[in-house]
Order: C-alpha cells, then structure tokens, then sequence
DNA sequence: CGGGTGACTTTAC
DNA sequence: CGTAAAGCCACCC
C-alpha cells in the first residue's frame, strides 16, 4: 500500500547533504525545497539529526537561511562545526559563513 | 486522528 | 540584537 511517503523524504535529504561539495555549504530551506517540501526546514534538520547518528552525512556543511550555525549543539562542542568548515576553506563573518562565496545550491535530486 | 516536538523561516515589535 | 508568534510538515506515542 502506498507506503512512498516512509522515509522517502529523509532518502532526499540524505542524497542532497551528501551531494555538497567540499569547502561548500547549503541550507536548510534549500534541502527542504528540493526534498519536496518547500517549506518546513524543521523536517531537514530534524531528519539530519535521525541520520547523522547512523550515516557520514556532512551536517556541518548546512546551515540555515543566514549561513548561521544553527546545529552547532548537536556536534558534541559548539565550536566544532565551525572549525570543520573553516578547516575545509570556508571562511566566516562573524559567526556565519560567507554565503556569497560558499553557498551551494542542490541543482539535480532525483 | 490528535498532541508533542523540532538543527527553519518570516514578520512584527 | 532580543524575544514572540505563526506557519510549516514528518515522526513518535
């Protein structure tokens, strides 16, 4: 019975953040617009959180609409995704990443 | 089917 | 820059 909707959506998010190129980043309004959703970010970082702990997905390359780091807290120390993305070359103003430089946008998800 | 939750986003003050 | 509220949708119970 049309189960497609199971996990079907955090199989996309999964692809996409895999996807993101090295010393890139992309956000979580982005993800969600390509998973199909449009809206509900929420569901991105959310599903991020349900696979980061059983996948290699490179949640520290998402970030949200001000290239803010919004799931810091969830990478053990508050600094460290910070200090993975500056240690891929991406660099930071203030506390965000310089999205006119490093934003990468998901072009083809199937 | 409904309530709680959430790594978002936008508007408003 | 701060908090507040609403919209949003999938998962879990």
């Amino acid at each position: 019975m049309n189960n497609k909707k199971n996990k079907d959506f955090f199989n996309k998010v999964y692809q996409i953040v895999e996807q993101i190129p090295y010393g890139k980043v992309t956000t979580y309004g982005l993800i969600a617009q390509r998973a199909g959703l449009k809206s509900s970010a929420r569901m991105v970082g959310w599903a991020l959180n349900a696979y980061a702990y059983s996948t290699a997905l490179p949640c520290h390359r998402v970030v949200n609409r001000n290239g803010e780091l919004t799931g810091k807290n969830y990478f053990g120390t508050p600094t460290m995704m910070r200090e993975l993305l500056e240690s891929e070359g991406v660099q930071f103003i203030d506390d965000r990443v310089d999205l006119k430089r490093f934003l990468w946008t998901p072009e083809e998800v199937l």
